[in-house]
DNA sequence: GATGAATGAGTCTTCATTCAT
DNA sequence: CATGAATGAAGACTCATTCAT
C-alpha cells in the first residue's frame, strides 16, 4: 500500500494512525474493530482501507513507525557520548523518557511482543536496539569497565527492567520518569548489593 | 460454575485445561476458538460449558492454577533458607526452573499482564508474588546486606529481569535454565559492574 | 408418558409442575430452560424426562389442569343457582377469584393463548368454558332477560372483560377480586350507560 | 441505531419490519431466528445488524410504529366529534376496523402484552390510548350520560371487549369489522340486558 | 477520495434431549 | 428412579473486507 498522497491525505491517514493507536492501547488489537475507529474518526468504512490494506497492516505500521521513533531518539541523545558505560546509562534514561511520553505505543509493544502474528515485526526493530546495546557493552567488557559475561543477556537484562519498571512505576503509579530512570540505572549497574 | 465432578469429569476438566493452555499460548486467545478447543479433544461443543462458564473464565482458570503452582514452588524452595539475599537468589532460581518446565504457562502470563481484561486477575497473584520479595528485600535493607533504595522498584526490577530472560534464553534460544539463572543471580545482585 | 406412579414419584410431579409454572410465568415459556427448571429444584436432568416426554408436554400439562381446575370451581359454584343471568353473574364472580388465587397460571393462559403452538390446547378448554355461558345466554334471551344478540358474541365480550380486568386491577394493581367482580358484572349486565 | 439511511436504506429497513411483523405473527417471536428473516429476504445476516442493534430491538421498533399508526388513526376519527359518548363509540369502531387492517400487528400487541420483556414498551403506548378512553368517560360521567363508576376500569373493560372480539371474530372467523364493531359497541353501553 | 450498504464465514453461547452408570 | 456427562444443531451477534454509487 504505497499510495502517493496529498496533503490531506497525509493527515487523514495520521488520524487514522494515532486514533487506532489509542483504542488498541486502551482496548486490545483482537477486541478493537476497524469499525470503531472509523466510527470514531467519523469517517466511512472506505476511508480506511484506502490507506491500509487490512487491520494487520496498520498495526504493523504504527509498530514500524514507533520503533523508528525511540531508535531515533536514542541515538540522537547517545552520538555526543563517548563511554561506552555512559552510553548504556543515557540509553536507559532516553528509553524512560519516551515511555513517559508515548504511553499508548509502549503498551502496543508489550502486546506485540506477546502475539505470535507480530512478534517477528517487533523483533527486527528490537534486535537492533538490543545489538546497539550489546555493542557498547562488548566496548565496555573490552575495556575493563563491565565485568565478563554474555553482553546479549546482560542486554536483554537490562531491557527487563526497563520494560517492567516504565510500566509499573511510570504509567501506572505515574512514577516521574527521572526516579525511575536513577533506580533503574543504579540497578542496572550495581544490582541490588551496590558496590 | 462449581459443578460436582465425577472422577470422569475431573479429567475432562484436566484435559479442557491443558489443551487449552496449548492453544492459547500457540495461537493467542482472541485467536483461538472454542471450537477449535472442543474438535481438538475430539467433543461436542456443550461439553466445554458443562465444565466452564465462557472461555474467558476458562482462561482466568488456567492463570489462577499456574499462578497457584508457581508460589507454591518458590515457597517450598525458600522454606529452609533463612538469609534474605540466599531467598531472592533462590526465588530467582526457581522461576527460571518453573519457566522452563511451564513454556505455554509462561506464555500465557505475558499476554495476559498486556491485555487490560485479564491484568487485574493477574495483578492479585503478581502482588503476592512482588510483596513476598519486598519482604526479602526489606530486611536485607534493614541488615545492611543491600542497599537502601526502594525495595519496591528493586522487586519489579528483578522480575523484569526474570521474565525477559526467561523468555528470550529459555523459551527462544534454549540456553540452559541454570545458565541463565546464573546471569540473572548475578546481574541483580551485581549489577554490570560486578563487584 | 402415562407411566405408573409412587407416592414419590406422584410428589416429583408436583414438584416439577407447580415449579414450572412459576418459572413460566415469571421468565415466559421460551426463555426458561428445562436446566433452570432441574437445577432449581435441585435435581438432576434425567428426572425431567423421567416424568415429561417434553418441556411442551409439561406446558401442555399444566394447562390442562389448570382449565380443568377453573371449570371444576366454576361448576360447583353454578350448580345451585337455576336463574341464566344469576349463573352468569356468578360465572365471573367465580373467574375472578380463580384469576387471584391463580396469578401464574392466569397468565400462562394468557401467553399460551397468543402462541400458535399452544393456542389449540387452549382452545378446546376454552371452548367448553365459552359453551357454559353461551348455553346460559341462549337461555336468557329466550326468556326475555337478555337482549338479542349473537350469544357467541356476547359470552366472548364478556370473557374479553374478566381477562382484561382480572390482569390489569387484580394482579398488577392489586385491587381486592370482589370490587373488581362488581364492576365486571355490572358492566357486562348494562354497559356503561347504566340502566 | 439511528443511521443516516439513504433512500435504499430505507427501503431495506422497512422491507426488514415488514417481514419481520408477518413472521413474528405467524411464528411467534421467540421461535423465529434472524437468520429466518434475513433468509427470506435473500440477504445477508450482517444487513440485519445494519439496521438494527438486536432482534429485540427490531421488535420493538414495530411496536412502537404499531402504536403510533394506531392512536394517529384513533385521533384523526375523533376530532371532528364533541359528544363524550360518542366518542367512545367512534374509538371502538375505529379499533375494530384497525385490528381487521392490520392482523398481524394485532396478533404481535396481544403476544406482547403477556411478555414481561415487551410489556413495558407497550405499557407505555396502551396507557396513553386508555387515558384518552379515562378523559371521555370522565367528561360523560360528569356529564351524567355515563353511570358513575371507576372511569379507569371502565376504559379497560372496553378494551377487553375490543381486543377479543377483533381477535376471535375478525380474525378467527372472519366476521365483518362493523358488524363486531355493532356488537361491540352495543354491548359497552348497553351491556347484555341493553336498556 | 469517500460513503453507506452488503457479505457471510465465524464467534461465543444455549438448550432440548439422550444416555451410560 | 436419579445423576452427571455429552451431544450438536441452532441462536444471536460480530467483523474484516468489498463494492456500487
Amino acid at each position: 500500500m504505497a499510495r502517493r498522497l496529498t496533503q490531506r491525505g497525509k493527515e487523514r491517514r495520521r488520524q487514522l494512525l494515532d486514533f487506532a493507536t489509542e483504542r488498541f492501547a486502551a482496548n486490545g488489537y483482537h477486541p478493537t474493530s476497524v469499525a470503531e475507529i472509523v466510527e470514531g474518526l467519523g469517517v466511512g468504512k472506505g476511508v480506511f482501507y484506502w490507506y491500509f490494506d487490512s487491520k494487520e497492516e496498520l498495526f504493523a505500521e504504527i509498530l514500524k513507525e514507533a520503533q523508528a521513533d525511540l531508535r531515533r531518539r536514542q541515538q540522537e541523545a547517545i552520538e555526543s557520548v563517548d563511554d561506552a558505560v555512559s552510553r548504556i546509562e543515557i540509553g536507559i534514561r532516553t528509553s524512560m523518557e519516551w515511555a513517559a511520553d508515548n504511553e499508548d505505543l509502549f503498551t502496543l509493544f508489550r502486546f506485540a511482543i506477546s502475539e505470535e502474528e507480530f512478534a517477528p515485526a517487533l523483533r527486527a526493530g528490537a534486535d537492533l536496539a538490543v545489538s546497539d546495546a550489546v555493542r557498547h557493552l562488548e566496548d565496555a567488557i573490552a575495556n575493563g569497565d563491565v565485568r565478563d559475561a554474555d553482553p546479549d543477556m546482560l542486554a536483554y537484562a537490562i531491557l527487563g527492567v526497563n520494560i517492567h519498571l516504565a510500566s509499573v512505576f511510570i504509567h501506572e503509579r505515574g512514577v516521574a520518569p527521572a526516579d525511575v530512570a536513577d533506580l533503574a540505572v543504579s540497578f542496572c549497574l550495581e544490582g541490588i548489593l551496590g558496590r
